[in-house]
DNA sequence: AAGGGGCCCAACCGCAGTGAT
DNA sequence: TATCACTGCGGTTGGGCCCCT
């Protein structure tokens, strides 16, 4: 396909806009409307061309452009989103309110990205990253202890290692959920926590067909921290879970993709196996749901909120700090 | 005070998608 | 159906600013 000119021809200005320029681009645009950017430069007498038009006036001279530091609560929406859309900027800035998708991308680019990287995450996948050089300086501190190396056989050696570096990669994960304030909820807690409530002989087991999990004798509990064994002397998150659990007779389980903080589910994903929803993110998923009916999701993995609401009843209530997901 | 390096963000580039003919 | 014109989007760039030495 022959691809248009655009901003090929030759004597068109590039570059920075001027005052001038945005002044005659804003008034031209408030009194005929855009129309075609290709015949807009002319007609107002600019010597840009109508993309570089288009760009100026959605990313920088619209009226309704917020303009700022990102707050806490966008930073928040942009990486839920970011975790369920990818790099969909325009979709995510459709749910950010005088944001536009450039400025999402490079804040994304400029402090999430490194936050989450910091944080030992993965940016696209908002999982852990489980490479050795995340965990590198502490190994290398390790290595330094005299009697370590002295005293234990490298068989023992290796093994303390590798608690080491379980335990780091896991205090990396509670920071990053004490930072972003979202419920701490780990898939390996998921599956341990799920495996201690299956074992439960006189509770029935999760319903496949409701989602609903109900706890006749939430007393009955095993300890949930169990399945941290392998971690010694750290205690399990899961233990902020047991009060909730305890405290109701049902609980409401969705699927979530993965074990990020901020990736609450991934609809491809879902499987019989029941997994625990960040309360935050269902929370905003909930109102995207309700703000926009009609909306689809852009993301093919997901097709559209009809098919989220299928697996996600209208009573779901999603409460902070922790999972008060309660069935009515 | 100077300059070097890193950061930030507006703007550009090129591809994909869509509607008209 | 093929082609064209145009818009929208995501990745990338580069210039200005700021901070540190």
């Amino acid at each position: 396909m022959a691809r248009s000119p655009c901003c090929d021809e030759t004597g068109l200005k590039k570059g920075p806009w001027t005052p001038e320029e945005d002044q005659k681009l804003v008034a031209y645009i408030k009194k005929h409307g855009h129309g075609s950017w290709r015949a807009l430069p002319k007609l107002a007498g600019l010597n840009r061309c109508g993309k570089s038009c288009r760009l100026r006036w959605t990313n920088y001279l619209r009226p309704d452009i917020k303009r700022g530091k990102f707050s806490p609560e966008e930073e928040q929406k942009i990486l839920s989103l970011h975790a369920i859309l990818g790099n969909k900027w325009s979709a995510i800035a459709t749910h950010l309110h005088g944001r536009t998708d450039n400025e999402i991308k490079n804040f994304w680019n400029t402090h999430l990205k490194k936050k989450l990287i910091q944080m030992g995450f993965d940016p696209m996948t908002h999982q852990p990253r489980i490479d050795i050089f995340s965990g590198l300086p502490h190994l290398i501190a390790l290595a330094s202890l005299k009697e370590l190396m002295e005293h234990h056989p490298w068989e023992e050696q290796a093994v303390k290692l590798q608690a080491e570096l379980a335990k780091l990669q896991h205090l990396q994960y509670l920071l990053f959920q004490a930072q972003s304030s979202l419920p701490i909820c780990t898939e390996m807690d998921t599956l341990h926590f799920m495996d201690s409530i299956s074992s439960l002989k006189d509770n029935p087991p999760f319903n496949n067909s409701t989602n609903l999990l109900e706890i006749q004798n939430p007393q009955t509990l095993p300890p949930l921290g169990a399945g941290f064994s392998h971690l010694p002397g750290l205690e399990s998150p899961l233990d902020n879970i047991k009060e909730v659990v305890q405290s109701n007779s049902k609980f409401l389980v969705l699927s979530q993709g993965d074990n990020s903080p901020t990736s609450p589910w991934l609809p491809s994903s879902l499987s019989p196996s029941p997994r625990l929803l960040p309360a935050a993110s269902a929370r905003m998923l909930n109102e995207a749901m309700a703000t926009n009916p009609e909306e689809g999701c852009s993301n093919s993995s997901c097709g559209g909120w009809n098919n989220i609401a299928s697996f996600w009843p209208d009573q779901l209530l999603v409460d902070d700090p922790m999972f008060h997901e309660i069935a009515n």
